[in-house]
DNA sequence: GGTAGATGCTTTATCCACTCAAGCATCATG
DNA sequence: CATGATGCTTGAGTGGATAAAGCATCTACC
């Protein structure tokens, strides 16, 4: 299953929408990055390589556990989209660098991950400010 | 990994909020579920089982191979929150059904996935018609 | 300066989700 | 009744995820 999100009895018609929204956002990426040889999990990885990062940073920013990183970034070495270097001031660190290829591989993920962009456009500008400025209401920032 | 989006490099602000909405989406799915002992993807089938369901309508509404539910549902049962019974029509096939204890559960979960009545109760009432609005118009339908 | 503990990452074991290929039972059709 | 389609399961294999243990290095303190 793609997709974590699961029908919830949503009592309301805007819980329903948020509902079907997230749950087809889901399935584009998981889409997108399979197009790619890419698993979800790596395609957000390699997101997240634009600048070199630390593993502890990255499995901060994911909110798992360092091994799990570990793994994943041994898969896309053995790949060559990433690159393992030692930190420089901290022999134990390790910096991780996205390939050239890294990059490409992931500039067409982005560009084939339409869903956004094509939500996006659906919408007059004005709408769009409108439906930014809810979503960010309601996560309440 | 809880979460399948990753940071695509959102050139518009509408979708940043649209990312950040759908990973804070996500990850309160996954907590909800592993608060209950479940798996995002069993707290997804349960969910769905408010009626009596076969095998492939689940596969097919999942997105996912029918062996996979399989396995789901087979975790689901030893655990006495599902149970499978032939079909009335066709003995081939299988009806999950929701036990009490996998109701009452299910229940609990969803009562604890607090994260969209919150996102809600961020807004006004003419604010959810409107986001709900814009969702559904982004979604295309 | 050397030891103790903290930190950064890896390894190993284990579980689950997921897919694919086979297989079994049953159904539907000729 | 045989043939093929359908509904589900089994088995093998991949990958994501956690937990526990380990190794290397750094930091602090005596």
């Amino acid at each position: 299953m793609a997709v974590p999100s699961g029908p919830v009895a949503a009592s309301t018609e805007a819980e329903r929408a948020m509902f079907d929204f997230v749950d087809a956002y889901d399935r584009a990426y998981e889409t997108a990055a399979v197009r790619h040889g890419l698993t979800a999990a790596q395609a957000c990885v390699l997101g997240r390589l634009a600048d070199p990062r630390g593993m502890r940073e990255l499995a901060d920013e994911l909110g798992c556990d360092a091994s799990n990183v570990t793994q994943i970034i041994a898969r896309l070495e053995t790949r060559d989209l990433v690159r393992r270097r030692t930190g420089p001031h901290d022999r134990r660190s390790r910096q991780i660098v996205r390939t050239p290829a890294g990059s490409t591989l992931y500039a067409d993920f982005e560009e084939s991950f339409a869903f956004a962009r094509s939500a996006i456009s659906q919408l007059s500008p004005a709408e769009q400010d409108q439906l930014a400025t809810l979503l960010r209401k309601a996560l309440g920032r």
